[in-house]
DNA sequence: CCCTGTGAACCCCTTCACAGCT
DNA sequence: AGCTGTGAAGGGGTTCACAGGG
């Protein structure tokens, strides 16, 4: 247990107060703890930003900036400590420990997130799961018993999840939203394809796939 | 039939050289067009753009920036003729005909992907799959017989797929990439969570959830 | 009066380029 | 010699604010 808390080698990592982080570094801070790793189980100890950021798809100097946010990690000889860097940037985003997600919906989009062993692996468990459907309500899914919406305020406290995803119907999200956020949800990940305010405090993601594709299917009507 | 190529009252769209168009005013004009046919169904005739922006989540300002890259579509006294406009968006997206894409990856993602409405609704149709697994190849998904990776030099010209929707492992995912295309795909949708270097006049857009998740994760721990 | 379309200002993210260090 | 971290420049998207018009 007491290995988790042991110093990062000579990282001076920030303290409270992170200036202002844009949510696109956040973004792949998360992507390069992900290929970390992935070099963690090749084997590989070290590694300079230059090859890092091929990985990653981006240019170096970002790669650089993005970490440069939090403080610094890097040595000029070795580069950055592959395994030091993967548990840095973990402890960033708060992805050290185990965090519980509570999942609305249990259509088929539901189903499938409920399911995909991407998620546990990166440390995020679907701890409760709701639905509206009185068919789907008391059924157990993947080892979770399916909740009504309506008694969140008393089920969904008792797990303490600041995060949730939306894979439900549309009709009513606006109140499942709040809902949400009464129970203390801060940050939500919206399949839904509707727009909500988020209510003050919570953060709202919302991941439009058709408007992916409507936008894919511009870039593939010019000739590029 | 005719109607379709009824003029968009004194709309002046821009000629063949729409000047550089950011790819988030494009997926942001797929979100306007989703929320103007949900309005034409409920029977609004006209809009302002306080109000689209409201529903859009959007500043008003962005929302006539976004439109006037493509041309004036607006009246000072009416606003935005609801119909007419979803249908210049949908003209200038490629949406306004239905699209072939080409689906590789049956599993539970992609399986799930297969059977949303959403996308039929929204005028894309998967017109072929692909998987490696023997197991599923020959079978039939939802209508469509699986086809190996293998044959895809032979099978999927014949559809004229200009997308494609990735929801395989990563295993050889360069390798399907460079397949894709060399059979005419220009644009991927790209769920499987590593970044592939996309080929020249390829755009490929990932979509990391687990990433989207992370940084919720980051949000969701501080207190905003 | 209040709308649209848009020049201009603003702001923020990205990239350059180099000082400092190994 | 080559890398990291970062000030400064650069570029692009967003917002302001107003001209023009019904």
């Amino acid at each position: 247990m007491g290995e988790l808390d042991a110093p990062d080698r000579d990282a001076r990592e920030d303290g409270p107060s992170p200036r202002r982080v844009p949510l696109q570094t956040v973004t792949r801070l998360s992507l390069y703890r992900k290929i970390l790793v992935e070099l963690h189980h090749e084997g590989v100890e070290h590694v300079f930003s230059h090859r890092l950021a091929e990985l990653a798809g981006v240019h170096p100097a970002q790669l650089r900036r993005d970490l440069s946010l939090f403080g610094s990690f890097g040595s000029v000889s070795r580069g950055y400590d592959v395994f030091s860097l993967s548990r840095t940037i973990g402890r960033l985003l708060g992805t050290d420990r185990v965090q519980v997600v509570a999942l609305v919906g249990l259509g088929n989009l539901g189903r499938t997130l409920l399911t995909y062993r991407g998620f546990e692996e990166r440390g995020f468990h679907f701890g409760v799961v709701f639905d509206r459907d009185p068919e789907k309500v008391g059924r157990v899914y993947a080892g979770r018993r399916c909740h009504p919406v309506e008694e969140m305020e008393r089920v969904l406290p008792e797990y303490g999840a600041r995060i949730a995803v939306l894979a439900c119907g549309p009709v009513g999200l606006e109140t499942v939203v709040e809902r949400l956020a009464r129970c203390g949800v801060r940050a939500i990940l919206n399949f839904v394809p509707r727009h909500v305010a988020p209510p003050p405090g919570v953060h709202i993601e919302d991941v439009d796939i058709s408007g992916k594709l409507e936008m894919l299917s511009f870039l593939a009507r010019e000739d590029r």
